[in-house]
DNA sequence: ATTACTTGTAATCATAGTAATTACAATTTA
DNA sequence: TAAATTGTAATTACTATGATTACAAGTAAT
């Protein structure tokens, strides 16, 4: 299992927005970039301006970041981009026994676990931003 | 996306087979209790074999606990059932445009970012032990 | 030794999520 | 009006999951 590439791809398209801010990102531009289709881009748009954190129109050429960099955290391109739900990072299996302890009881046991592992996950995207990640890859470009 | 079912039907088993420790834990009868089919029990107790939480042999009924509760945390039966690849919680596209800044960056800027998450959240699962699931449940059974 | 039971494993199947792709309506600009 | 772009729907191939059937191999009891 693995949490879906949307993440990711979002993250790159954000950063390359920035990056682009003197030209225009198109869906056909930033798929060169990401290397995939202009569909599977504008899909990933819709959500990120469904989350309020990019502007787009129909027929109006690009896209454009609705907030400035350092206010848009990673965790706000995960919950945009609809990778994991709340609480359901790890999948608990339903209808254990109830007529056996463990089985009527290993729900309620081990879903504060899990959600305490989930948060501790969410915590550090929550910690990240966009200026983290362009500001890196500044660097890099500069270094190279 | 969802970590697979494994994960916590690990953790049923484990923890049934210790509560049912006067009693022969067959795969049978763990999967009464998970509420699945015994292959699928099978499949996992091999796993944890492996991985050395438990004992088992062909022909011989049941399963035991090969180590201390308290010696096998979360993540040592998350490891087992092998749900999450290390670093490899979170997909990063692969492919993107070398000839883009952002293109030929953006894996090494985001992987050690996806990567301390991931950290974050194991070491959650690393401070859990199958001794905290067992006494919830007893915990929680006294009160009933 | 034969019978009954169990583990371990392979193979198959239905289902769900992912990512790529084609197609096209609706919108804007030149 | 023509060209370009966004926004969606629909289709496809692929992969992981979990359930299931089938069966070989091992063990124990009579």
């Amino acid at each position: 299992m693995s949490i879906s590439s949307r993440f990711s791809v979002g993250i790159h398209i954000l950063a390359l927005i920035e990056i682009n801010k003197n030209g225009i990102s198109t869906s056909e531009f930033l798929a060169a970039s990401v290397n995939t289709n202009p569909v599977v881009i504008r899909k990933i748009i819709g959500m990120l301006k469904n989350a309020g954190l990019v502007k787009a129109r129909p027929g109006i050429a690009g896209a454009e970041l609705a907030k400035e960099l350092s206010d848009i955290t990673l965790f706000d391109v995960y919950k945009a981009v609809n990778v994991v739900q709340e609480k359901e990072l790890f999948t608990v299996h339903d209808n254990p026994n109830p007529e056996c302890p463990v089985g009527r009881n290993i729900q309620k046991t081990i879903g504060p676990l899990f959600t305490s592992a989930q948060l501790a996950m969410e915590k550090v995207l929550k910690s990240l931003t966009l200026e983290d990640v362009v500001k890196d890859i500044s660097t890099k470009e500069n270094i190279c």
